[in-house]
RNA sequence: CGGGGUUUAGCUAAGUUUGGUAUAGCGCUACUUUCGGGAAGUAGAGGCCGUGGGUUCAAAUCCCGCAACUCCGACCA
């Protein structure tokens, strides 16, 4: 591990929380807005989600998605249509009562999520199989009213993407439900270097509506667990609720089948927590908005600007910049590498003259110093190593963290010493799902598509064991 | 929603115990010298001391509300 260079970030070992929110403040991701609970996205920090938003909606595109706009408000009585659902939500929606001066004859809930709306939709614009399936999807903010707020990873009003799909067959829409979920995980993995555990949640943390719900887990570098997308199966349920029915080719009504799917601006949080370093950020170079900084050393004698600016020509096929401001080439060092700037090119006179240049590599702060000649050609490589390696390291640190327990002795341990992921087995009832989180505040993370037999008994009760399940504190 | 902490210039803080002209460092602006891991000098600008009440001749300071941020729980993406 790289040595600390900038004083303003607390280590991450001293307190992993403080190191978070000087990072988000130091890499200027966000700002605290006058709003309690709603942040405001500084454009570094909204360039990551402009990211992520382009790379997810070319990946749900390839896969026959299309997007539409609902409206940001419901109904209170079309969010009261399916009891489960607002049962989940009903706590943490915000109301408005008013229009103007007047009260609203019927109060109309800001959107916690829109499966109401997408319903009430569906309802009329599903008649015929030959409507189906519908595959919908839009980009939006939602708020939910939370009691404790973090930048990122928990906000009142936070930014995502939600899927609503109605199919003809129950198949169908557990494929669709699967499908999505393996998006999310290969964009995960591909594109932010953050392996996942994919998986199914228990019946306990399943989301308020669904059948089943999908998961991606994935590991902070403090041993946490961060729930980074979910896709829901829910059945015939809301169908039934709302009234979704369409006429099969035998000209008998049935209901629909629909999944819904989504992902959040906590991603960016999940990148800060599995790449930074007490340095700051650091980003895999798919999603950083800058790739490449060129700082210019001596900027003020002749010709080193001019280098700097065909030295931005020739890298012109990555995301690149040239930082020109009149500060000190340490202090431009610093803010690239709290900013999380995958590679630094260094250029000055020396440089010139010998024909070269420096390049820095962010994660491991290696220097090389190149040719001119082929200097692009070395910044792909460096590039491409980098966003590979960070996925292996990550994962190596997931799995140094994910421990096997037995017993509950072993459990108990687990949770208290060994920071991750804990493997254990589980009899599927949920008190004992309730005594472990009681107890130990473990939760069930999830039921892995990727099941081993690691004994043949619940870790809690002894009883017959049904399913092995990821357990680990949470976000 | 329960428990702790914090709130004074853009940032970090001192000053509050014991009421009496609002301080420092960094940052910012201008100029000069600098420049290979947060450079220096000179001169400037910048504050309703979170907010609303109260006590007092006088409040950043004492008293009572409220709010925001932050951490730990409970809830959640």
């Amino acid at each position: 591990m790289a040595k600390k260079l900038v004083e303003a970030i607390t280590s991450m070992e001293e307190d992993f929380a403080q190191w978070y929110t000087d990072v988000v403040k130091k890499a200027e991701l966000m700002d605290y807005s006058s709003v309690k609970g709603c942040m405001i996205f500084k454009p570094d920090g909204y360039a990551l989600w402009e990211n992520i938003q382009s790379e997810l909606d070319k990946r749900f595109k390839e896969t026959g998605v299309r997007n539409v706009y609902m409206p940001m408000f419901i109904p209170e009585s079309l969010l009261q249509l399916e009891k489960d659902h607002v049962e989940g939500f009903a706590p943490e929606v915000a109301w408005v009562t008013k229009g103007g001066l007047n009260d609203l004859q019927e109060k109309l809930c800001v959107r916690p999520t829109s499966e109401t709306l997408f319903c009430d939709y569906y309802k009329n614009a599903v008649e015929s199989y030959r409507d189906l399936p519908q595959v919908l999807n839009q980009w939006c903010s939602v708020v939910r009213w939370e009691k404790e707020t973090r930048p990122f990873l928990r906000s009142r009003e936070f930014l995502w993407q939600e899927g609503h799909t109605a199919h003809a067959t129950a198949q169908e829409a557990e494929e669709r439900t699967q499908q999505m979920l393996n998006v999310y995980a290969d964009f995960c993995e591909d594109y932010l270097a953050m392996p996942v555990i994919r998986g199914k949640k228990t019946e306990k943390e399943k989301f308020a509506g669904a059948e089943a719900t999908y998961t991606i887990e994935a590991l902070m570098h403090d041993g946490k667990a961060l729930q980074s997308g979910t896709s829901h199966n829910f059945g015939d349920g809301f169908a039934k609720a709302f009234g979704i029915q369409y006429t099969d080719k035998e000209n008998k009504l049935q209901y629909v089948h629909q999944t819904s799917w989504g992902m959040t601006t906590r991603l960016i949080g999940a990148v800060i927590m599995v790449h930074g370093d007490d340095s700051g950020l650091v980003l895999p170079p798919k999603l950083a908005p800058t790739q490449v900084m060129i700082i210019p050393v001596m900027q003020k004698k002749e010709g080193v600007l001019e280098k700097a600016a065909w030295l931005k020509d020739v890298l012109s096929n990555y995301r690149v910049k040239v930082d020109d401001s009149d500060k000190s080439p340490g202090w431009k060092f610093s803010e690239c590498e709290m900013r999380g700037i995958p590679v630094r090119v260094e250029i000055g006179p020396k440089d010139i003259e010998a024909g070269c240049a420096v390049i820095v590599r962010r994660d491991t702060r290696e220097k090389i110093q190149v040719s001119l000649d082929e200097i692009n050609e070395k910044v792909g490589q460096v590039l491409e190593n980098m966003q590979r390696e960070m996925l292996e390291r990550a994962r190596e640190h997931r799995d140094a963290h994910t421990s096997v327990a037995d017993t509950y002795e072993e459990f108990k341990e687990a949770v208290a010493n060994k920071p991750g992921f804990i493997k254990a087995m589980w009899c599927e009832d949920e008190a004992c799902e309730i005594k472990i989180k009681e107890e130990t505040t473990a939760t069930a993370r999830c039921m892995p598509f990727a099941q081993e037999q690691l004994s043949k008994q619940c870790v809690c009760c002894s009883r017959p064991a049904k399913k092995m399940v990821y357990w680990g504190k949470a976000y």
